[in-house]
DNA sequence: CCCTATTTGACATACGTATGTCAAGTCAAC
DNA sequence: GTTGACTTGACATACGTATGTCAAATAGGG
């Protein structure tokens, strides 16, 4: 049987009250008291059971994501997740509300975290590149008792409690060592691909490849990154000349959104060139290319793990429970055809 | 504010001691009766509060996981996933006892199925080859009201309430394509190895791998597989003469245990042929062999995954709750030395 | 040692559900 | 219409915790 306050109070030699006192920080007691009971709590190994704790304070728990708006596959998919993990956890006193800021508008998204009624306010889920703006926004809740973790992108320089997603250096490295086996004896170019160098992921993701690439596969040289803002035309025409000035490219690296486009423009432009192509996140898109063979490799983060983790991670963080780190820990998987999920 | 039994009753125009017979089914109804209550259930939308009621049966859950005894690296990291699991869970209600048969012994398996105390017990996740004497155990076990989830290899003749594994047809398909891109303008043979062709992972596995080959990469011929049986000795004899035999040998598909005495051969013995090695299972030595370059790419199954989900889906059939497919989805992961985790 | 401020304990109520008891209600068959 | 069987409702108690009230106990200052 597992102790109760009661248990703890016997071993004690205490009232109930005083140790809700202390176990809840409500009141003055003594300090020898308190000494006691902190040590009855020790030798039985009590651990308060939090179901029955909620039950008893109505707790429910209130929750916001805050993703970027505007097209984005991978952001569906990421929103999708979101409500379907907070659906399964709706039995569990978790209300989750999912909201949408231009996240290329700094203005907008501090507008939108200082919206949030911070009285109601357990925790909050961000997805958005960091400012300064942000950095003071994410301070502002978490002064007020709300706590904060970062999603997919992290922002490592503002207080969060967490950051749930993965580590993108080593997506890139990732996909440098992926792009180095399937090359194993040739030398050549590879093209870089990303819709924006803004977003830090983006950034990270370049520099691991060009780790890996350097140190492990010298026959490798990855051309400049090729950004191109929501523009398909400019993609067509991009890929048009890259393919026509280097004949000695091997393999496209796509690091971040903006899959649909490329792929158009690959198909047309590719010839019999025979490209390897590794590319990031699993939506509609990349996944018909992983079956029709347009794309080699997919690095993927579980986008149904990041909504699960988050909201466990938010939840213990409001428990004041320690995190299970092995279970949220989010990983770089790598999808091709035969294992797409 | 979620239903409660209480709106049900004032819904219905009953008593709160038949809405409880209702949902519980604990006593004549009169049919009338019954059907107001599942009304005013389906209008309101009420949803049992699990936890108040597990708070109020003093429900534990016994669960029992039964693996495979012996030297075995794979199945130590499984066992120490469920300890972990275990320990987090615990405040959670859940008994966790692990148990080691051997499992080339249909007989010990059995015995030890059949020495589980059956009023105590509500679930098993058992790891062990399917033979008719298990598939009479679980049936015993199940008639019994626990629930049995099959962990790792699959046993699909009994009537397990759920799979936890991966698909290991698709896992052999999966390494069949690593190889092929890999390999990807050469041709020659590859050397697939396993400790014992009896456990139907292996099997599936190489049908996976044959088929992939042949459909999309006819340039690249598997050798028949090698079995080891627990022989390290063996390993080097049959490596040594398979190297020398090959020359046209490109790459190696360990798809079972043994990877220790198989790494260790092919470190002798593999001179500066350069092959290409895909193996399964994460394990102290599998890491250290990504890491040192000995292994391209390993195939794995999360083991915490395993561990947590085989007692997630427990419960959920305890609490006759729905289970969580997305979440349950073992996958199968691609891990180098880049993501490694 | 007394007074006061602080600390403590006893008790009640609640959360949502489970379960038991017992009296009262309802129904069908005679 | 009475009997007996079945069905229902009211009520009490419990699970482990939270929280409030109020009286009693205690400690510290004078």
């Amino acid at each position: 049987m597992k102790p109760t306050v009661h248990d703890i109070a016997r071993e004690a030699g205490v009232s109930l009250s005083t140790v809700d006192r202390v176990l809840n920080g409500r009141a003055d007691v003594r300090p020898k008291n308190a000494e006691r009971v902190k040590a009855a709590v020790r030798k039985l190994g009590y651990v308060r059971d939090t179901n029955a704790a909620n039950l008893a304070k109505k707790r429910r728990y209130n929750f916001v994501f805050v993703l970027p708006e505007g097209p984005s596959s991978f952001v569906d998919t990421v929103a999708a997740a979101v409500r379907e993990a907070a659906d399964a956890q709706v039995t569990d006193r978790a209300d989750v509300e999912v909201r949408y800021v231009n996240a290329a508008d700094p203005h907008a998204i501090v507008k939108c975290l200082k919206s949030l009624d911070l009285g109601q306010l357990d925790g909050v889920a961000i997805m958005v590149p960091e400012t300064p703006q942000v950095r003071d926004a994410v301070a502002h809740i978490k002064s007020a008792g709300a706590y904060v973790v970062s999603l997919v992108s992290d922002l490592p320089n503002s207080r969060c409690d967490h950051f749930i997603g993965i580590d993108n250096f080593s997506a890139g490295q990732t996909a440098g060592a992926l792009l180095g086996k399937f090359l194993r004896n040739e030398t050549g170019s590879i093209l870089v691909t990303t819709n924006s160098m803004v977003a830090r992921d983006s950034i990270e993701r370049r520099y691991g490849l060009d780790e890996i690439l350097s140190r492990d596969y010298p026959g490798l040289t990855a051309l400049p990154t090729i950004e191109f803002h929501d523009d398909a035309k400019r993609i067509h025409e991009t890929l048009e000349r890259a393919i026509s000035e280097h004949p000695e490219l091997r393999a496209i690296y796509s690091m971040g959104s903006g899959n649909t486009a490329m792929l158009d423009a690959l198909r047309d432009h590719a010839g019999d060139k025979n490209l390897v192509v590794v590319a990031h996140d699993l939506t509609s898109v990349t996944r018909q290319a992983l079956v029709d063979g347009g794309v080699d490799a997919i690095i993927v983060q579980n986008v149904g793990h990041l909504a699960r983790s988050a909201l466990r991670v938010l939840r213990a963080k409001c428990d004041d429970i320690e995190i299970y780190e092995a279970q949220e820990q989010i990983r770089i998987e790598i999808v091709m055809r035969e294992n797409l999920y």
